[in-house]
RNA sequence: GCGAGGAUGGCGGAAUUGGUAGACGCGCUGGUUUUAGGUACCAGUACCUUUGGUGUGGGGGUUCGAGUCCCCCUCCUCGUACCA
């Protein structure tokens, strides 16, 4: 050991160790008596180079693992590459390499940068998603799920991005932009392959009650996602015919109000009505026109024409206007609404910009309410509609869709936000669809003995079209059904179809004979702690819920074996910032890990991020602070000379025992820290403040080394989840038994805890005084002598009298006095 | 608009149940070592008019005692949105 702490020697060292003693890999043995506890962070995009994001994310993970190993479970804390996607078709164009080639460069190049950085990860659980042995059970599943319906091909109007020269799915479009690119998106019409997200709408929204380990944040996005409403659908006959507009409304208890209906400028009844009006048709292309950027929307002012139709209400058989309103989306509910201005405020601006009638059907229960003002939109009781009357509004829901189904002309209705996942794209780096399109069969669904439709790897993508297209050798097939030349489907995968079950594969990885071992699932899934960053709330964390509850009902694996939610607890991380702003190559104010790493060591650029703030909250690089990260490891380093002399003097008793309580109390605050929210910032400060007491120690004789020696082995231990290499390193310079990182974690000794005499505080009047030191079961006659012995305390209770004591044991005495 | 979270020194941030506010680190100030710079170490560091007083965004309240609980207000962040 020598005399400075050489940060990448150690590093070098010990990780050549623990490769030489299999520290990292995963038992899958069965007769592991050990509690299984499965770890997970996101697996990475290859781009090439490990960010401080990926690091941050990566050491806290390593963090959990380690701590859950030394705590005696058996862990699976594996890694991969989430290789599929659109930058290594553009790095293609751009290098003129492949996408495969650049694919594979990078992930050798990030996995050393990982390796370097002293991650407990398993490595021959590795995945890429690129690889056929991997994309072939997706494959595999969906044409389970063209089977059962759930996968489908449909013609709709679809979110297109041009850059990306390929169509995104809802989740994909970010305020109104490609969540790649930035660049708005337009709508087209497109044949699209579905998976049946909104069949799982329910289950989706009723599990999120079960994630009481997810942020609360988390579980509120994704449910208002799902969107679910509850109301009505009714049907108004258009006067002069048999048709109706059909409409959803979540108040069908203000039917009686309805004086007029909206429809979508793209609604079949404004198109036909456009057919015999120039001004409407001019009016309805406009509306199109308007980009679907929602700051655009928010300023947008409500506009509206007649159509010239008008309907029947089902109630009062009065003829309602019906107008085109650019508020009103073709893509929620059935793209038409009836309007009743006097309940909704939308609907009451709309009212009073074309001067239609408003009419008040309810009222509150006390008081009056001005209609012309403003809309009423609470609870109230219902006037002006006849056999209503007089009930409460909430009750007038129920009531009056029943009336209408009764009628015939309406029924109950749940209506969700959430749309059927689209999980085509015009990309050629992707996964294929494993669907052959024949001309007398249509899309048949590639066998499991054809599986996996490999991608062809070798191809060249220019920025046009997909060069699948012109690839003959994929292109053409056989049907699969009666053998008649047909066409492969040409699409590939939406990259997302491969992160919603990366975690489920990974229990299994190299299971050739099945998605999942149903075994493996049983003894893994799900996962205990999952790590992220938040920006994957909706999306990805949405997909994999689908896609564990997809593959659950596939057979894969039961409820008791796998569970129904793919993740128990999830920890969303804050992000990486530098100047108070995201680091972007644009802003030129990325720190490269790589560099810190080189000049600091992996152990102290792991320190620092897990000790800069806490994991959820973001985190402001500083460079200074890096530098007190690796001071305190030096600081640390020293401290080992406190063990080198020999002592045979006497020891102060009371010091030996506050040290000793300071090591017993640290043990306490750090193993909290990993059972409660993983506040490692407040760890790492209450290791410090151990090392802190250690260097202040002076051990005279037996005892003293002892306790000394104690509290350096407790702090390498405890150390070892964040700076491994480090801890080991200090571990075998005290000659530990075991490599620190495979030691047992600490536990209290509660007899070091216990103090005979405790310091509390004094107060008067709630003021705080001064301290007294009193016997730990002193009472309050004893603690009032020891605060009026106190000269300084004392003199605030001069010529008072005495009102009340309270003594809070080992917290404080406050004394209430009023003068005497 | 709606929903959630937040506001504590110069900075990042601590503070089980209401019980010594500012742990820990950064920065800063002074000192020691050094030819010097850096490193390292030691001491100090909420503020003020300092026998004391004031302090956790602002105002009120409950309490012996409030960063913590209740009411009102301001500001910030995140998410979301003509969702019928």
């Amino acid at each position: 050991m020598s005399e400075r702490y050489e940060a990448e020697q150690i590093e070098a060292k010990w990780q050549q160790r623990w490769i030489d003693a299999d520290i990292d890999s995963t038992c899958d043995d069965p007769d592991d008596a050990r509690e299984s506890y499965y770890c997970l962070v996101m697996f990475p995009y290859p781009s090439g180079n490990l960010h401080m994001g990926h690091v941050r994310n990566y050491c806290l993970g390593d963090a959990v693992a380690r701590y859950k190993r030394m705590n005696g479970f058996n862990v699976l804390h594996p890694i991969g590459w989430d290789a599929f996607g659109l930058p290594a078709e553009n790095a293609a164009i751009k290098h003129h390499r492949p996408p495969a080639e650049w694919t594979y460069a990078n992930i050798d190049q990030m996995r050393t940068q990982l390796k370097r950085l002293g991650l407990s990860y398993d490595w021959s659980r590795e995945i890429a998603t690129c690889r056929p042995e991997y994309y072939r059970w997706e494959q595999w599943l969906f044409t389970r799920l063209m089977e059962k319906g759930l996968a489908y091909q449909a013609d709709a109007e679809v979110n297109w991005c041009d850059p990306c020269h390929t169509v995104l799915a809802n989740e994909q479009v970010v305020d109104g932009v490609c969540w790649r690119c930035d660049t708005p998106v337009i709508k087209k019409n497109l044949k699209q392959w579905f998976i049946r997200i909104t069949d799982y709408a329910e289950e989706l929204l009723a599990d999120l009650d079960k994630l009481s380990g997810w942020p609360e944040k988390v579980v509120g996005m994704q449910r208002n996602w799902i969107g679910k409403s509850s109301g009505a659908e009714v049907s108004f006959r258009l006067e002069g015919s048999d048709e109706t507009l059909d409409i959803f409304t979540t108040r069908p208890d203000t039917l009686m109000g309805v004086t007029y209906m909206a429809v979508a400028a793209a609604h079949p009844l404004a198109q036909k009505a456009a057919e015999s009006s120039l001004d409407l048709a001019k009016f309805i292309d406009e509306c199109s026109r308007i980009s679907t950027k929602e700051a655009d929307i928010e300023t947008m002012e409500k506009r509206g024409m007649p159509t010239g139709f008008n309907a029947v209400h089902p109630i009062t058989g009065a003829s309602v206007p019906v107008w085109v309103a650019n508020f009103v989306l073709m893509g929620y509910g059935t793209g038409a609404v009836m309007s009743v201005p006097a309940h909704d405020e939308r609907d009451h601006a709309f009212a009073k910009k074309y001067d239609l009638p408003i009419k008040q059907v309810i009222k509150p229960v006390e008081g009056d309410w001005d209609i012309d003002a403003a809309a009423f939109t609470e609870a109230g009781e219902l006037v002006n509609s006849a056999q209503f009357d007089g009930s409460d509004s909430v009750a007038a829901k129920q009531s009056i869709t029943q009336w209408l189904s009764e009628q015939g002309k309406g029924c109950e209705r749940v209506q969700y936000r959430l749309r059927d996942w689209l999980v085509s794209r015009q990309r050629y780096w992707g996964a294929p669809i494993p669907v052959i399109h024949c001309d007398d069969c249509g899309a048949v669904p590639v066998p499991d003995d054809q599986l996996p439709v490999e991608l062809p790897t070798h191809l060249q993508p220019t920025g046009g079209a997909s060069p699948l297209v012109d690839c003959h050798d994929f292109k053409h097939a056989d049907c699969p059904k009666c053998g008649k030349p047909s066409v492969r489907e040409l699409d590939t995968f939406d990259t997302f179809m491969e992160s919603s079950w990366y975690m489920n594969r990974y229990t299994s990885p190299r299971c050739d004979t099945a998605m999942v071992e149903s075994s493996a699932m049983q003894r893994w899934a799900p996962v205990d702690q999952y790590i992220g960053g938040v920006e994957h709330a909706v999306l990805h964390l949405l997909y994999a819920r689908f896609y564990h509850k997809l593959m659950r009902d596939a057979g894969l694996f039961s409820t008791e074996q796998g569970g129904d939610e793919p993740f128990r607890n999830l920890l969303t991380q804050g992000m990486v910032l530098k100047d108070g702003t995201k680091m972007s190559k644009s802003k030129g104010n990325t720190v490269d890990p790589k560099a810190i790493i080189e000049r600091f060591g992996a152990d102290t650029a792991r320190l620092f991020t897990l000790f800069a703030a806490p994991p959820e909250k973001e985190l402001e690089w500083n460079d200074a602070g890096v530098e007190g990260g690796h001071r305190f490891l030096k600081r640390v380093w020293r401290l080992l000379e406190k063990l080198k002399e020999q002592h045979d003097g006497e020891d102060d008793a009371a010091a030996v025992k506050a040290l000793r309580f300071t090591i017993h109390s640290t043990i306490q605050r750090v193993t909290h820290a990993f059972e409660h929210g993983f506040a490692f910032n407040v760890a790492i400060a209450a290791l410090m403040e151990l090392s802190n007491a250690l260097q202040a120690f002076e051990p005279k004789g037996e005892a003293g080394s002892a306790a000394c020696r104690e509290g350096i082995e407790v702090l390498a231990t405890m150390l070892a989840p964040f700076v491994p290499h480090f801890a080991c390193e200090i571990g075998e310079a005290i000659g530990m038994r075991e490599m620190a990182i495979v030691s047992q974690w600490p536990s209290v000794d509660e007899s070091a805890l216990e103090q005979n005499e405790i310091t509390i505080a004094v107060q008067v009047q709630g003021k705080r005084r001064g301290e007294i030191t009193i016997a730990k079961d002193a009472g309050q006659d004893e603690a009032m002598a020891a605060a009026r012995a106190d000269a300084s305390i004392a003199k605030w209770l001069e010529n008072m009298q005495v009102v009340k004591v309270i003594l809070v044991p080992g917290r404080l005495l406050n004394v209430v006095v009023k003068p005497a």
